[in-house]
DNA sequence: AATTTAATGTTAGCAGTGTAAACATGATAG
DNA sequence: CTATCATGTTTACACTGCTAACATTAAATT
């Protein structure tokens, strides 16, 4: 028997739909058959999410702290190049793993995150984690660390998307010329890749 | 008075998408809003586009060859490191400009390039273009030439999202620390940015 | 403890969507 | 001139986000 308050749907809502964002790409999600899902009425998630867009955040967000994680060194070490580059290597992995969670998180799903405080929060404390990294590497002014992390981000988001969509072009390039046998020198060698790049990066 | 078949319909459609897409982003497009605008029956399109994702793949292309354009350094001329500089400006300032239309070449509305070989045309094109200006650069061979492609095409393609992301989040970062400040002054000294990376790049 | 209130659920319904099927029209090829 | 076929229309279905009005129950107030 079945009581008629659900008892933690907002909750397993969340869950069920982070578990179906990631399976099928957020586009395929609807509440209802999220409230289906759960064995509630069509319109019981409303009590929880003003809008879809505000289910979405509560996905990316979910989304960020689980990428905050994947990125998270032990602040208590003194913190190496070969620390940021593995910090790079997680980010990536984390991307192209968790692509659907991704698109969601970097996507035009969520317009404004400044509408969704846990969501800037928690986006926030990823950079904030990328940038205390840096502080530990070198004595740079604000301004420079700040400067190094949306260089190092860029890098690695930017990567995230081009090997993703040659990931899935794949064959149709011609072999060696195209991007995808680079892509996958690349993907194979990521670590040696962004050694590169922040060897660059950190040296002025 | 109108005649019963329309005589350009395809490219009204197209062209109609490819501005409501820019205008209000691929999501808020609607088969039928698109009809309606061509004055013509709901499923009409269909003559002409067999699902919306063939559709979404028509403006892809169309944007694919913008940004090839965007992108287009003569070639008969030698090229140097600052055209490549030049290169990069013009990506992210395409993709700044042309947000939107930028998500849906980008993004996983079109799910597989492959399936629709103008836009892998289009979409490899651009990427020879940038190949062939690396090529003209210096005498590497394809395999190195293709790194320093990917390499360059995920810094831009990474700014122009973590430039977007941090437009938009904005002014809720505290000044001076978080990514908007050190974002603004990129946006701002973009060629001296992407010197910088490049001069790394290009030199081992 | 009784009662009010607020949170959380349901049902019914609107307007909009992608898309398929059956039919209408008219340009073009034989 | 006629048959064909590309291109248009109408109708219909299943689905969507979301609102309004109502039901139930947990929590707060008296």
């Amino acid at each position: 028997m079945k009581s008629y308050h659900h008892g933690n749907l907002k909750q397993e809502l969340i869950d069920c739909a982070c578990r179906l964002c990631e399976r099928d790409g957020y586009t395929k999600l609807s509440i209802r058959s999220l409230a289906k899902e759960s064995g509630v009425s069509q319109t019981a998630p409303y009590r929880h999410f003003e809008t879809k867009e505000t289910l979405y955040a509560s996905v990316a967000t979910e989304g960020f702290k689980k990428l905050s994680k994947a990125c998270h060194i032990d602040a208590d070490k003194k913190i190496t190049k070969k620390h940021l580059v593995e910090i790079g290597c997680n980010y990536i992995e984390f991307g192209l793993k968790n692509a659907n969670t991704y698109d969601l998180m970097f996507g035009t799903a969520v317009g404004n995150f400044a509408e969704y405080p846990e969501l800037l929060k928690s986006a926030n404390s990823t950079y904030e984690n990328m940038r205390l990294s840096f502080s530990k590497l070198a004595s740079d002014s604000d301004e420079v660390i700040a400067f190094k992390c949306i260089t190092l981000w860029s890098m690695v988001h930017g990567l995230v998307g081009i090997l993703r969509k040659v990931q899935v072009v794949g064959d149709d390039f011609e072999e060696g010329v195209g991007p995808i046998s680079t892509a996958s020198v690349i993907s194979t060698n990521l670590e040696d890749h962004l050694d590169k790049v922040l060897t660059g990066l950190i040296q002025n």
